[in-house]
DNA sequence: GGATATATGTCAACAATGCTGACGTATATG
DNA sequence: CATATACGTCAGCATTGTTGACATATATCC
């Protein structure tokens, strides 16, 4: 019965090593925004613009409650930067055919090379981690991370969905 | 065209993969913060309080400018939230010995109660994570962190470095 | 076909948390 | 004694989250 490690296992997990995981992720977060924030205070936008600029990118034609489910912010809150990305051309909204209700999402030019400029340096970042630390710890950070997010979210990186 | 096989290398980092990790991240991050937010905000607080409860609590006696480097925003935006602290009892700060300039902070009992109560599910999310992911996983999750983060903030990691 | 539910948008007010700029005090250092 | 450093504070501004209320268009149900 004990064939399966996850559950009896040779991981003695101190305080000092949860403090530590709570730190990795502080600090990579904090660095790993920090280049798309400053471009972002350039154009009088922020954060929260670049992650509809992102998800939109990543999901085209995505409606707008599908994205306030992956943002999990309320939709007045997105509404203000949606509207302004709308305004000034970095986004545009096609009504549903299957559901007129629907004002779907995508990217235009502006907004593609928008989220290039911003997410350029993040994937270089991401690539050369992912170098150094070689197929096996890529493979854990992802199990880790998965493990960290809730089971909704982790459902969205199941293999064979989206 | 994003042709991200332009550097030979043993892992095939496909445009594919270098999303998957900024997505990684951030259903990770997001949902790892959203309890002690919820706490949080029943207490007038918000994260920014969080922070520095938890980094005084981990850095006994630190400095104020430690502190500013860990969390790397202005004093001004420090200031607001380490007064409250210090208004409202969590943290007290002791003249320096060495240098009577400095302001070495400590939580008090109030202090250090709201960190657990804050952190405790934290924790419980990462030793799950952990335990589920095994102790290989925890290695690269490690590895992976280390190098999104800036050098300087790797250094904080160093062995024999506490 | 009319009642009801859903998708989306908007106005208003408020709080937390970044920022810049300017200025002040205490203490250390050359 | 001059200057630098550690820290604090006041003021103003932008972004981004919240709650609450209300409006419109479209879909769906009985």
């Amino acid at each position: 019965m004990s064939n399966s490690q996850t559950v009896v296992n040779p991981l003695f997990l101190r305080d000092e090593d949860l403090r530590q995981a709570i730190e990795l992720l502080f600090f990579a977060y904090r660095d790993f925004t920090k280049r798309a924030d400053a471009i972002l205070a350039d154009q009088h936008m922020g954060r929260a613009h670049h992650r509809v600029v992102y998800f939109v990118g990543r999901h085209p034609g995505i409606s707008v409650s599908e994205l306030l489910e992956i943002l999990a912010i309320t939709k007045q809150s997105l509404s203000r930067v949606l509207s302004h990305l709308v305004r000034e051309g970095y986004i545009v909204q096609k009504t549903g055919t299957a559901d007129r209700r629907q004002r779907l999402l995508h990217l235009t030019e502006k907004g593609r090379k928008l989220e290039v400029d911003l997410t350029t340096e993040q994937r270089a970042r991401i690539a050369a981690a992912y170098k150094t630390a070689g197929a096996v710890a890529v493979e854990g950070f992802r199990k880790v991370t998965l493990g960290i997010m809730d089971p909704a979210a982790r459902q969205r990186f199941a293999p064979g969905d989206g």
